[in-house]
DNA sequence: GTCTATATTAAGATAGAC
DNA sequence: GTCTATCTTAATATAGAC
């Protein structure tokens, strides 16, 4: 009974909001979430602005939606790729080959990161939550290196991570802004300087 | 005759246009270009939307005239930092202590260079040029640093340009998310490890 | 689940009086 | 130099039919 129903129209509703985001995806990075329209991501994928609302019922609503299905779908592409490292600096490098390869994704997200560094911006608290979360990240990764010898062992493991999430951060602009900007050779150097004994 | 009709009118003017900006720092910081709005601005100095647009007949002037006067006003600010060094690198840690105290305008700089990635942006070749002109004067201040004896000579400076010119960027958005980042203790750490031998 | 129609508000910009 | 008034367009959101 209930297997019936769920596959048709649960099925269509998913599809429906995954494509609505990946819309979103590009809109959100072009403009900004103040910029952004909701009529104009309606049409984008051939909806009136009626029909988007039924899936996301205010535009705060898709943002976050949106955020969320990225960050989860990134998460599992690093997770994987750090299992695939043979150190955990490479790791770290494997992150920014993820952002290299994804441009629309990195441009939303610096674009969105950087208006809501404003405290009354609807994902303030999501980018503070997220960006602590990165750079913890780092530091059990760094704190790794430094457990197996591959960095040297007087590293200032708290400032390096906080280092690395910036540098991270600022290439990714310098990339958007100027694409033979080659992130990932800049942030191995960078790393290998950190490290270095 | 010239010179008893210059001083009133004109000072008014150039008096409110510096007010205008004053407020277009803040909205655009904020909302960034897109979001911001010319009545609100408008509003926050005591005009009405016509009475501004006597000043700025558009947005995107407005914006222009934003950008350009408070790249001139940091340019100043720094040259001076700089001619006080008494090393190139002490030069470019001076340019992150100035940041350090202009929270607003760092906020201004770092949202709408972030939309302004867009390559339709109405910002978008003025940061792309920016970008430029900041690595290239960090690429000088390097070589000097070089030249000086200050930083290893093997250093790769057109990368560590790039690196100083992102981290720098980097750094700040960290530090608007959570004040608490040290940005120039961070920035300090991060010259010292590349430069050093 | 998607539509049309509509409510409400606000945007950027212009015309013309003072 | 600043105003009021207005044009035109577009924003988010809701109501209710299908």
């Amino acid at each position: 009974m209930t297997s019936t129903t769920v596959r048709g129209p649960y099925a269509k509703t998913k599809q429906q909001r995954e494509t609505i985001i990946q819309a979103a995806l590009d809109y959100f990075g072009q403009y900004g979430y103040h910029g952004a329209s909701m009529r104009e991501i309606a049409r984008d994928v051939g909806l009136s602005q009626a029909g988007l609302l039924h899936h996301f019922k205010t535009k705060a609503e898709l943002l976050t939606a949106t955020l969320e299905s990225r960050d989860a779908l990134t998460g599992t592409a690093i997770d994987a790729a750090v299992a695939r490292s043979r150190s955990p600096l490479a790791g770290i490098v494997a992150i920014v080959e993820d952002n290299a390869a994804h441009r629309h994704l990195v441009q939303m997200f610096t674009v969105v990161s950087a208006e809501a560094t404003d405290e009354s911006h609807p994902a303030h608290q999501y980018f503070v939550d997220r960006s602590r979360r990165v750079i913890d990240h780092m530091r059990t990764e760094l704190a790794a290196a430094v457990q197996q010898g591959v960095a040297r062992a007087d590293l200032d493991v708290d400032s390096a991570a906080r280092q690395c999430q910036a540098m991270i951060y600022g290439l990714q602009v310098q990339w958007l802004l100027d694409p033979r900007a080659d992130m990932v050779a800049l942030f191995r150097a960078f790393l290998e300087d950190l490290t270095r004994p």
